[in-house]
Order: C-alpha cells, then sequence, then structure tokens
DNA sequence: GACCTGCTGCGGTATG
C-alpha cells in the first residue's frame, strides 16, 4: 500500500526535522485518520500536540480544496498555552507549506482580529471554553460550526472536574447536533478515572469500546527527596511557612541550575521571597515569585525570563503548575503538604523536561507532622497512586447560563435543546419536570421572581425561545463563564506599573503610611485612587503580609489512608525511614500521653482545661469531612441533652470544645453517633448548613444569571453583591418549594463543603474500627496543632503568639 | 527571637 500524499509530506517534514515519531504519536495518528474518537494519555512535553496535530493535516492535505471555513476546534483551559500552540502549528503548516489558517480566539484576541474572524474563520480556532461560549452567543453560530469535523481538549483532566468541564460537555453535544460525525479528541494527564474522562468527553450514550486510549508507553522517572530538618518540636504549632528550612532549601537550589519552589499560598511565596533576600542578598536578580495575584505583565516577565535561563530560583503557587514547559528547571522543591499525590507528581514534572531526564522533587514539611506525610508521598509515588478527579453533575446554574447563550444566539427550540442536553453526561440523569423548572426560569424568573421584569430573558417566537432585548443579551455576554471571584482592587506604584491585586477586606484595614510587602517589594500605602490602591516603594523592610481569602484544598482520601497505615509503622519500627527517626520523640510523646492509632483504631482523646472540656478525634479524613463531621456530631450530641459546642479541625483530626463534660464511652455504647443513618437529614438540621448553602449560592446566582456582576472595568462593592445573592436565596428558599438553584446551593454544600460521600465512607470504616478513648492530663501532639488553629481563628498574631508560649510552658514538661 | 495560611482559571460595552 502506497502512502498518501499527506502522510508523505508528513514524514518528509520529520525527516528534514531529524525527528522521530514516537510509536504512540503514530498510534493516535491512525486511529484519527480512522475516523475515530479518544483520548491521548501523556506526560508534557512528549510531543502529544504533534500526535493530533500531524493526522488533521495529512488530513487536509488529502481532502479536495473547497473553502469549508472553521474545521477544527482546538480547546485549551489556559490563555498562556494558546500563544505557544499558535507558533508551533503555524510553523509546521509553514514549512510543510501549506495552506492552513490557524488563529486564536481568547479573552485578548485584538477586537478587530475577531471582526475578521467572523467575517471569515481561519481553518483552526485555538480557544477556551469561555470563548466557545461566546461564539455560540453570536447570531448565525451554527453555520459558523457547521464544518467543524474535529475537536480537540487540550489538559481536559483539569477541565473535567470543574463547571468549565460541564461547559464544554454542553458545547461538544451542541457541535455533535450540528455534526453527528464530530470527532472528539482529549489530551490529558494521567489521573485516577481515567477511562470516565473519555466517557464524559463522548457522552454516556457512546461506547468507550468504539473509541480510543492511546498511552505514551514511556514512564517518566521521578526521584523524592525529603528535606529534614535537624530537630523538630514535640508539639508541632510552628504555622504552616516552612521558612525554618530556607536554608537547607537554599543548599538545594545552589546544587542546580533552576529550581521551583512550590508553596500553597500566595503569603507563602512572598514570605520566601522576602526571607530568602534578606538572608541570601546575592540572590538579587535572579529570583522571582509567581503567584495568580501578580499583573500578568510581571507574570509573562518571569515567565519569559525563565525560558532564557536568566532565574536560578522562582517562588509560586500552583500558577505555574500547568502550561509551558520550562526546559531549563532541574528541580523542583514543594513546601509544606502537596495535598494530593496527584499534584505532588504534576509539580515533579516540571523538572527534568528533556526526554527521558528524570524529574527531582524535594519535599519540605513545615511542621512536624508532614513528616509522615513525606513518607506516604513517597509511597503514592511508588505504588504510581492518583487520585480521580469526578466530573461535576447536574449544575443547573451551568445549564440555565448555556439557555441564556444559545437563546441570545440564534434561539433554541425546547424539545431538540432537551435531547441535546440529556445527551451530556453532566446532565443524563436530568428530568422532564426539572427541564421545564428551567425553561420557567429563563422565561420568567421562576415562580419566586415572576413579579420582577428584569429576570424575564427569555421569549417563545415561532416556537423558537430567543432573547430580544438588547440589554439582556449584552448583560449576558458581559457575564458567561463559571469562574466567579472575589473582587479585588488593583495595586499601582504611583509613577509606574501596576503590580496585582488585593482583596477589599486588606484594603480597608490599610491606614496612608502602612507598609506592606507584595510582589516581593516593599510598599508604602498612599491613598486609594479611584479604586487603585496607589503605593510608592518604602524604605522599612518590614512590613505586613497581604492576606488572600482562598480556597482550602483538603488533604485527599488516597494520602490519608497511606497516613492512617504509617503511623503506626513509625512507632513500631522507627529505623524503617529516617522520617520516622526524626518523628520519634514526638510519637514517643504522644504514646505516653495517649496512644498512637493503628488503621484499624480510631483514636479519641478527652481531657479538661481552664478553657473547658475538649474531645479530639482523628480520623485523618481531610479538613473538610473533619468539618462535616464535627458539625455532625454535635448536632447528635446535642440532641441527647442540651449543649453546645465549639468546632475546629485539621486535616488529622477535629475537635469539640465545651463548658460541659461529656461521657462520650457511656454514649457510644448506647448511641450510633458515628451511624450513617438520616445522614443528610442530620447534615441539614445542624445549624451551619442554611448559612454554608447561602455562601454557596452566590456562585450559583453569578453564574446562572440571577446577578449581575456590572461592566467591566466598572468596580462594584463585595458587599453589595454578597447582599444580593443572600436577598435572593431568601426570597426563593421562602417563597418556593421546589427551586432548583436553591437545591442545588444545598447539594452543592453536601458535595464540596462536607464532602458527603467521602465521609459515608469514613462513616463505614469507623463503624468497623476499634474505638479507644484515652483520658488525657495535657494536650498530646496530635491535639496541640488543633488547639492553636483554634486560637488562631480568635486571636490576633500577637496575642496568639503570647498564649502560645504560655501553652508551652504549661504543656511541653515531661508526661 | 520566632512567627506570620489558605490555589488556579476566563470573560467583557461597537452598526447597516
Amino acid at each position: 500500500m502506497g502512502k498518501s500524499r499527506g502522510h508523505r509530506v508528513v514524514d518528509q517534514w520529520l525527516e528534514s526535522k531529524n525527528w522521530v515519531w514516537a510509536s504512540f504519536q503514530k498510534k493516535a495518528a491512525a486511529a484519527y485518520l480512522a475516523g475515530a474518537s479518544g483520548m491521548v494519555n501523556a506526560p508534557t512535553g512528549s510531543g502529544k500536540t504533534y500526535a493530533l496535530w500531524l493526522p488533521i493535516l495529512i488530513r487536509h492535505i488529502n481532502a479536495p480544496k473547497t473553502r469549508k471555513g472553521l474545521q477544527v476546534l482546538w480547546v485549551t483551559p489556559l490563555r498562556a498555552l494558546s500563544k505557544d500552540l499558535h507558533r508551533n502549528m503555524e510553523l509546521a503548516c509553514l514549512e510543510m507549506n501549506l495552506q492552513w489558517e490557524v488563529g486564536i480566539r481568547t479573552g485578548d484576541t485584538h477586537s478587530q482580529d475577531r471582526l475578521r474572524q467572523k467575517k471569515r474563520m481561519p481553518d483552526t480556532l485555538i480557544i477556551t471554553p469561555e470563548s466557545l461560549h461566546q461564539l455560540f452567543s453570536q447570531k448565525n453560530a451554527s453555520t459558523t460550526f457547521k464544518n467543524v469535523h474535529t475537536v480537540v481538549i487540550d489538559e481536559w483532566h483539569e477541565l473535567m472536574g470543574t463547571k468549565r468541564g460541564t461547559q464544554m460537555e454542553l458545547a461538544l453535544s451542541r457541535l455533535r447536533a450540528i455534526n453527528p460525525l464530530l470527532q472528539t479528541w482529549g489530551i490529558s494527564a494521567t489521573i485516577g478515572n481515567l477511562d470516565q474522562a473519555r466517557q464524559v468527553l463522548i457522552g454516556p450514550q457512546a461506547n468507550l469500546e468504539d473509541t480510543v486510549l492511546i498511552k505514551a508507553s514511556h514512564k517518566k522517572r521521578l526521584k523524592v527527596r525529603t528535606i529534614l530538618p535537624q530537630k523538630i518540636e514535640t508539639l508541632p504549632w510552628s504555622g504552616y511557612m516552612g521558612i525554618k528550612l530556607v536554608d537547607q532549601v537554599v543548599e538545594v537550589v545552589q546544587q542546580h541550575r533552576t529550581t521551583l519552589v512550590f508553596t500553597n499560598t500566595r503569603s507563602q511565596t512572598e514570605i520566601w521571597y522576602r526571607t530568602i533576600l534578606e538572608r541570601y542578598p546575592e540572590f538579587a536578580g535572579i529570583m522571582a515569585l509567581h503567584h495568580g495575584s501578580l499583573d500578568r505583565e510581571i507574570r509573562d516577565w518571569v515567565e519569559d525570563a525563565l525560558h532564557q535561563e536568566r532565574l536560578k530560583l522562582v517562588i509560586c503557587t500552583s500558577s505555574l503548575d500547568l502550561g509551558v514547559d520550562f526546559r531549563p528547571v532541574e528541580a523542583v522543591v514543594q513546601v509544606g503538604s502537596p495535598k494530593s499525590i496527584a499534584r505532588f507528581v504534576q509539580r515533579a514534572g516540571r523538572s527534568g523536561h528533556q526526554p527521558g531526564a528524570t524529574s527531582t522533587i524535594y519535599f519540605c514539611p513545615t511542621n512536624a507532622l508532614e513528616l509522615i506525610e513525606a513518607v506516604s508521598l513517597r509511597d503514592g509515588v511508588e505504588r504510581n497512586v492518583l487520585e480521580d478527579r469526578p466530573p461535576v453533575m447536574q449544575a443547573y446554574d451551568v445549564l440555565a447560563q448555556w439557555m441564556l447563550t444559545l437563546a441570545v444566539g440564534d434561539g433554541f427550540q425546547e424539545r431538540t435543546l432537551y435531547e441535546e442536553v440529556k445527551r451530556t453526561f453532566a446532565y443524563q440523569l436530568m428530568s422532564r419536570t426539572e427541564w421545564e423548572w428551567l425553561i420557567g426560569y429563563v422565561s420568567t424568573g421562576s415562580s419566586s421572581l415572576q413579579v420582577y421584569d428584569e429576570y424575564k430573558k427569555v421569549e417563545l417566537v415561532d416556537g423558537v425561545y430567543q432573547v430580544l432585548s438588547r440589554k439582556v443579551a449584552l448583560r449576558h455576554r458581559l457575564s458567561m463563564g463559571t469562574i466567579v471571584s472575589e473582587s479585588s482592587l488593583k495595586v499601582k506604584l504611583q509613577q509606574g506599573r501596576y503590580l496585582g491585586q488585593v482583596e477589599e477586606s486588606f484594603v480597608t484595614r490599610l491606614k496612608p503610611g502602612d507598609v506592606f510587602f507584595f510582589g516581593g517589594m516593599s510598599v508604602e500605602f498612599l491613598r486609594l485612587h479611584e479604586m487603585t490602591v496607589m503605593v510608592k516603594k518604602a524604605t522599612a523592610k518590614k512590613g505586613m503580609l497581604v492576606r488572600w481569602a482562598g480556597g482550602r484544598m483538603p488533604l485527599s482520601s488516597q494520602l490519608s489512608a497511606f497516613i492512617r497505615q504509617r503511623l503506626a509503622e513509625a512507632q513500631a519500627n522507627p529505623s524503617k525511614e529516617k522520617e520516622f527517626t526524626k518523628l520519634a520523640p514526638l510519637l514517643e510523646l504522644q504514646a505516653r500521653r495517649s496512644l498512637i492509632p493503628d488503621a484499624n483504631t480510631l483514636l479519641i482523646e478527652q481531657g479538661e482545661t481552664r478553657e473547658g472540656y475538649h474531645i479530639f478525634i482523628y480520623p485523618f479524613e481531610g479538613r473538610l469531612v473533619h468539618e462535616g463531621m464535627a458539625i455532625l456530631l454535635a448536632y447528635r450530641l446535642s440532641r441527647l441533652s442540651p449543649i453546645t459546642f465549639t468546632v475546629a479541625m485539621n486535616d488529622y483530626g477535629f475537635e469539640l470544645l465545651s463548658d460541659q463534660y461529656v461521657d462520650v464511652a457511656a454514649l457510644l455504647e448506647e448511641h450510633a453517633l458515628f451511624s450513617t443513618d438520616h445522614l443528610v437529614d442530620d447534615i441539614y438540621q445542624s445549624v451551619n448548613a442554611t448559612e454554608m448553602a447561602r455562601r454557596k449560592f452566590r456562585e450559583i446566582a453569578a453564574i446562572s444569571g440571577l446577578m449581575f456582576q456590572g461592566y467591566p472595568g466598572k468596580y462594584q462593592k463585595a458587599r453589595h453583591l454578597q447582599a444580593s445573592a443572600s436577598l435572593l436565596f431568601t426570597v426563593m428558599s421562602k417563597y418556593e418549594d421546589r427551586n432548583l438553584l436553591i437545591q442545588q446551593a444545598y447539594q452543592e454544600v453536601l458535595t464540596y463543603q462536607v464532602e458527603e460521600q467521602r465521609m459515608r465512607v469514613a462513616l463505614t470504616r469507623i463503624a468497623a474500627q476499634q474505638i479507644r478513648i484515652m483520658k488525657i492530663a495535657k494536650p498530646t501532639p496530635l491535639a496541640f496543632p488543633i488547639m492553636v488553629d483554634r486560637l488562631r481563628e480568635q486571636l490576633t498574631s500577637e496575642k496568639l503568639e503570647d498564649r502560645i508560649d504560655k501553652m508551652l510552658q504549661q504543656y511541653s514538661h515531661e508526661n
């Protein structure tokens, strides 16, 4: 069999580049050219883009030469990725002398380019999910997409677990309705539920066996090393900044060409940067920091400098998790718990980007107990355990937005769209009643809002649901997408550049003259000018640290399981791992004052201090489950006899504090405190559920179009937004029985706030475990950090220090 | 003198 002209062109091109087409790339190409859909699973830097890009070109070369407009959509979750991709794709076309135009359509595409695209679409469009939806909100959208035969979704693992993934599912279903032969391909890093990822991509009714999974065979070698502290505290309380080990981290940095130091929070990057600069002034100029609140220009500069090998060290948050390959990076340091094995591996992969090179990651614990995590991470990496990314199900806010998007564009027919939506993974279980509620919602704003005209958005004309009002259409286009951010203020040097963003709550505490540390420099607050925080460079070195109110990631269940297994082993066999040896004094104290739980034991500690009566429980299930369990237990105990608790938790356990003594042992004999019966009811009955749902509702209201977030550039106060979301929540809960969006808020509390599924599994495990209740005279090493955490919420930092000092004096001696 | 908690991502006003 002779090769087609397309194959020959590509072969010649590969030859001229002196480049081998790897076997996984060949497999992907063959499957694609045979008309299949599927997924490519390969690490970054392995050339997975070309695995699909080259066959797309082959197909084009062999196809008849008629103008067809848009034919290929290449979806990327990151704008930053699109430029690199564009360059590589165009270069390939150019070198092969092909007439094939690649365009970019993202938020920063110039308006003239957009207009040009509108008139004449390029053959391939690199696009974000949000911009794709923008295209669907234009008139003639179905004409735009009528010749699209291929959609490639890059970093699908990253999108799938989020509402952006749901957006993608909806768009795919629409594209398949336009062209039933559409070929869908995902590109994904390795995750636990790889098959499910593929199913979500192709839709629930499609047969998984008809699609292809292409795996790159070469495995990335990964070395994990722990940075060990000289000595540890037996009562670990010292925060989670890890700065104590800075000298040892700098030692690592000095041994490598370029190092990335990953931290868990933005303020942590700032403090590490400042500390290193103070102690090692020679790093000035060859060290940078990178996090999500720094101005885009600054971040771009850092990324460029990394490429050009001008930096020895970059301190960053997950803002550098993904995307661009930084070849010069030789080593990665993870400061503090990465919370999941998959994230740890992902970050490790930022180093050693050459094919065949080994990635090296150093784990720097910020707290004595994290030494157990170090061993557990190594376990996870060795056994190749990776967490799942469960897809988002039944997010009605996203669906409502999609209905409006289509109504703003070409309009939709109710029956057809219903069938189409049911063919997505996310909405496969949606009932006809629920759908009808949504139709009502977009046309009248639901029964509780019927009297208000502004919620009547969609009108039915000749069987087609459409948005006729220009104002409604404009407002909708301005507020598309599923990312709802805190409202923030820009920070600008008085006569100079923008530094980045801080949150409103931080600024309200500032007085003119106050010094804070931001973007790697000391700045003095001057004034608030047109919603911009004006600052100048400060002479004073010390200053406040900016704080952002971000999300709190819990420890993954996979990592938790390893920790539960390893804890008892650390005591039984302290010389087995060097981390265990270090931990020995702490574990001895734990064993002396209480006991060290093994994997079959649930430890409960009870004690009394001047603060009151403490109950500590250690399921080792991550802080969200602990929050849920604390609420649950507090509720169940209070039903037995009136009592109130203050709750606190961390990733290992939680505390119930009260001014009354509770005989836990006796109560456990008679009552199933840890039972899964009536679990959801009991959580909803507890005081916090409504408040939690109310907070969740803010995001739902924004996505579903209930709440206009304001015109771009125009500032809207966070308090105002919160207030109107809260008002809507009250009205809708009160006057409507079955409001889908309110129900969704409660559902999200269960799924994401208290991790109901995981809690059930944990409770079931506890039911089979032996429960050991220990009376303690003094707080144990496991209890102490939870107590400190509770105080941290109540006290200012100076007061907290005094308090901790006293506590340490009181509790650290013998027994 | 030691200590500072809490990720990321996108989009956007303008016609016949």
